[in-house]
DNA sequence: TAATTGTTGACTAAAAGAGTCTACATTAGC
DNA sequence: GCTAATGTAGACTCTTTTAGTCAACAATTA
């Protein structure tokens, strides 16, 4: 139940583009430097995006990419779609009676409130509120020393803990 | 960012041994039939799940597992946690930098709100209700016509929707 | 035409996911 | 104490996904 590269970096990139962009095209080349993303990974992963119709790209010298919309809107919730998939997905399709076993319908209807709590966050923003967001943290707000324990959520005691696992990054 | 068969297996089993369970212990061979999951995949699964203590597991004849609390006492992000590690694990340790990069904060901090929006869910659910929804769709509220788009979530246009993929069951 | 940009698809290595199999430890009942 | 019925542990395997790399190519500008 983790993120994907895909979805980190596309995000990224999409926030740097958003912030770089000042009409002229934005290099793909000057984005994975500055998020420090392989050239050849990001064509990939920005792949999808220019397909989902939130990119445009021109070519040749001086071209670039740039955002076919406005960043507010520009739901999160499209950009995760395109990128990841869909969210937390549980098909049960293979065996049809999964509905007669009503035990498996319990179940179910859990992966369907998880995956609906996702997408009620991800459909509250837009890619506005990360820049927004991020200007506001640059002024001073998020200090490295408040960063270490950059294992994701789990507040409180009793929380989500478990497996130690790494990822790139 | 799908849930592994490991999650949904155990949390059936749970639920199964929670439903089975009067004073004696429920054999892991029955739930291994009841739930249609390999004897020997399930026997991994539970094993999380005794040494965190929700069940005990008693050998010899007339052994099995049982539930050590009222279905009422397990929350679901217990179950979860133990089965599948950290939800939505961002894990950006390796560059201690990452703050600095303004950028990845803002992202980051998406990852973190899209984690405690499942933490939510699961936090506020017991196994109880998980059994009791279920005794209550048993009675008809779940017809396997209804059940046709079982790819999870996705409400509304414009909504959670992309790759193709499949998964066992 | 040459240099610069994005596009596409084949390819690969490593990890995770999903499971099997075998040997072993406990215990109840005879 | 023996035997059958249970759970336990770990090594092992196969497949899929993730996370890339690389090379050829297409479009565009100067």
């Amino acid at each position: 139940m983790r993120l994907s590269t895909r979805s980190r970096y596309g995000m990224r990139a999409l926030v740097d583009i958003a912030r770089q962009s000042r009409e002229e095209p934005v290099r793909l080349k000057d984005i994975a430097r500055r998020q420090d993303v392989s050239l050849s990974y990001l064509e990939h992963i920005i792949g999808p995006l220019i397909a989902g119709g939130l990119l445009r790209s021109t070519r040749g010298p001086g071209g670039g990419l740039s955002l076919l919309r406005e960043p507010q809107e520009i739901p999160l919730v499209e950009v995760i779609s395109l990128l990841e998939g869909p969210l937390g997905a549980v098909d049960c399709v293979s065996s049809p009676d999964v509905c007669q076993r009503s035990l498996a319908c319990a179940t179910r209807r859990l992966w369907v409130e998880l995956a609906d709590a996702m997408d009620g966050v991800l459909r509250s923003k837009t890619l506005a509120d990360l820049i927004h967001q991020d200007e506001s943290e640059a002024r001073g707000a998020c200090v490295p020393e408040a960063m270490k324990p950059l294992r994701v959520a789990a507040p409180g005691p009793g929380g989500l803990s478990a497996a130690g696992k790494r990822s790139p990054q």
